[in-house]
Order: structure tokens, then C-alpha cells, then sequence
DNA sequence: AAAAAAATACCCCCTAAAGGGTGATTTTTT
DNA sequence: AAAAAATCACCCTTTAGGGGGTATTTTTTT
């Protein structure tokens, strides 16, 4: 599937000079229009579903109900709808927030309108744009910890561990036995200095070891 | 910090057309130098130090060594280096574990050369470059379930129990008492359709409900 | 204003799964 | 040859988790 030029954009952002700015340089210099601007997701709700938006251009810092809580609803009323974060936050939190919540791109405020409109055509082809910085703190997201104490076999264990499986199911799963898992389970214990299953995800997911 | 133009490229890929082409191009038509070219991960380990790259551009697979298994050795040789992958492989599972072994981009094969380079451009310069198809699933993977059964608070319990907190710290951390943690663990579980923790933390990761 | 949904809180009972200690063999790496 | 990692076994103890039921207050929706 291919972008349409005919495919109808909305931008929602308070500030007034970035709204009409963007909602130019992308009328004049694309092939897409904009069919219409709001200045929060309170201004925009009950008219958006007649604009008919294929993709929104959404802010986080809003008056009244902010960008990441704005999402869902969005997705609520246009299921369709491809959303592209703009912010000036970039903190790991809110970009993993408004990518879980249903973004499909997200760019600091920074970003010159054509790289804007480059992100349209990309979301429009079932890409995923994203600016450098924030590409790199999602991939940091997902970086696990080079200098595990682990060894692959424990890690292997404290991996399904922390995805809820238990002694038995993670024995299966290995074929090995049940007392097998638990003296590798003792050893993970031992290595991260925690004494039960609860505290051994909690490091786990803060040392990024699975 | 920008990217110096002496930087050191090494690039490891079975295919010779490839390699030789990609060493080609970016040496004539771009600032940085491919110092050494390999088919091999094992053809390498011992050289690459010597070769002493900036950025290496690593083939998943390859002969012997997978890049994936290659990853983390690389990482202890060159702690410094930038990788950036190189692969016909698109799954989830290869993506993500590519950037959990410490990738710092991941591009198809079709990558134009120009695109290459400047992914080398934005790695140099602490980004996380990846093309748009990389991206859209790296974000899938991030995305959670916006048909979720579950209220906020009882999404919110969930999480908490997936990163391994007991009813206590639970429900220290939201101001409540343990009795209603417990009600809204059994609302999730009559919800979710299980009958214990284990359970409801394989139906969440499952679901994408966290 | 009324109804529905969500969030809060308590009580009793009960056991399965988890955790601690100790020891030993086999396989893989260095 | 030595060290590290992975495998398996037996005993014993406990607690955090789960089932059932009931009820009030707050918030949201209609």
C-alpha cells in the first residue's frame, strides 16, 4: 500500500506559530493537506472523527488532557489513524509511553518540516519514523547488560522466570529437571544476592539482564 | 561530538559482491574509510582489534559464528565500537536480539549504500539509525494491547506484578491496603481467565497488556 | 438524578510452590 | 590438569499466594 496524495492530515499543538507553520510548509511544499488544526485534544475531540484524519500530527505538552493520554482515545474514535509524536520531551518514559499507547512515530520539536513530511509518507507505507535521538533511546531501551554475572544458562532461567513461568514449566521447557532449575535458580539467587523469585525479576529488569 | 571524518569502517559479510561493493561506495563516495573487510566472524576475531574501527557493518548470516552469537564477543573486544547490522532477516525475535546484544542499528539488505552511510553518519553522532520497516517493528514490539479487559488501576497492579512486587509493595507503592490489591488481583485473574500470578503475567506478556 | 462501573477494604481458610541446605556427577572451557 | 558450568537428588520448612464471601465509597457514564 502506497500513501494517496490525497491523504488528509490534522495537527494538534498549542503553540500557534509551529500549528500554522507545519500546517503550511505541508500544504505548499507536499503532497498532502492539512484539513485541519487544534490547539488541544479537548478543542479537538468531538470534531476529529468528521476531519477524517489519515494521519495526526499529535503534541504531548497540551492544555487539558496531554498527547500520551490523548492516544488511546484517539485510537479509539479513528482505529485507523496513524500518529506521529511532537515534543520537546524526550525522556525514555515518554517515548516508550506514547509508542506503547499507539504512536507510530515520534519526532522532537526540532525536526525541519520536510524530515516531517518524509515521516508522513514513511507512517503512510506501515513505517515506524523516528528522529535519531529517539531511535537511539528506544534501542537503548531494549539493550540488555553486556556484563551479566550470569552464565547463559541462568540467564536462560531467570528469562522465563520473569515471563511468569514456573519450576515445572521452565524444566519442560528445558528438558531438564525440576531440581536441575532449582540449583541454577539457587546459584541466581546467590550471584544477585536476592533470596526469592519476586526480588530476582525486580534486578533483573533494573540491571536490563534479560 | 560529531562524527570525524577519519572515522574507521570494518565491514564483516559473507557475500563478496556485497562487501566489496559496499566497501567501494563508501570509500568513494563518502568521508569514512572501510580499513578491513571480512566474510567471517571467526575470519576476524583475531584481526579486528588491530583494525581498530569506529563502526563495524556485521552480516547476521554468516558462516560459522552468527552475527547475533557474534554481538556481545565483539562488544568485549571493542567496547567502544558501533555496530550496525546488516540483514535479509526482519523477525521480531532477530531485531530485538540483535538490539539487546548491543546493535546500534539494523538495516535490510536492499539498503541503499547512501542510506548506509549515513546511518554510519548517525551512529557516530549517538543516534539509533534503522530503516522505516526495522523501526515499524521495533514499535509493534513496544505497542501494547488497546483492547485491554482490564481497568487502569487493574492495568496498573498488573504491571507492578510483572516486575516482580509482592502484594505488600504493591500496595505500598499506591497508597493502598493489601485486602484491595488482592481484590483487584482477583478481578484481573476472573478477567484474564487464570487462577494464579505465574498465569497472569504469561496471559499479559501475551496479551501485550503491560 | 439515577445507574453503573471502578476502587477501596475486611474476614476466614488452606496448601502448593518456593526457598534453604548439602552433596555429587558430567560436560565444557580455559 | 584445573576451573567453570550444567546436571540431578533428597530432606525439610514456611509464607506468599489463592478461593470465597461481603460491603462501602468514589468516580464515571448515561
Amino acid at each position: 500500500m502506497y500513501s494517496q496524495p490525497e491523504s488528509r492530515i490534522v495537527i494538534i499543538e498549542d503553540d500557534q506559530t509551529i500549528r500554522e507553520g507545519y500546517a503550511y510548509l505541508i500544504n505548499h511544499t507536499s503532497p498532502y493537506q492539512v484539513v485541519a488544526t487544534y490547539p488541544s485534544f479537548d478543542a479537538a475531540k468531538h470534531k476529529i472523527s468528521k476531519d477524517q484524519p489519515d494521519v495526526i500530527i499529535l503534541d504531548i505538552q497540551l492544555p487539558g488532557t496531554n498527547g500520551i493520554d490523548a492516544l488511546p482515545q484517539l485510537k479509539k474514535l479513528l482505529p485507523q489513524v496513524y500518529i506521529i509524536m511532537l515534543t520537546v520531551y524526550e525522556t525514555e518514559k515518554t517515548i516508550l509511553d506514547a509508542l506503547a499507547n499507539g504512536a507510530s512515530g515520534y519526532f522532537t520539536k526540532n525536526t525541519p518540516t520536510a524530515k516531517l513530511i518524509e515521516a508522513i509518507k514513511d507512517v503512510l507505507n506501515g513505517g515506524g519514523p523516528m528522529s535519531p535521538d529517539v531511535a537511539k533511546t528506544v534501542i537503548l531501551s531494549l539493550q540488555k547488560n553486556p556484563d551479566s554475572p550470569l552464565t547463559k544458562r541462568e540467564t536462560q532461567i531467570l528469562e522465563l522466570i520473569t515471563i511468569g513461568k514456573d519450576r515445572g514449566q521452565i524444566a519442560k521447557e528445558l528438558f531438564i529437571e525440576v531440581e536441575t532449575v532449582k540449583t541454577h535458580t539457587k546459584n541466581i539467587y546467590t550471584k544477585l544476592n536476592v533470596n526469592s523469585k519476586a526480588e530476582a525479576i525486580q534486578v533483573a529488569k533494573d540491571k536490563r539482564l534479560v
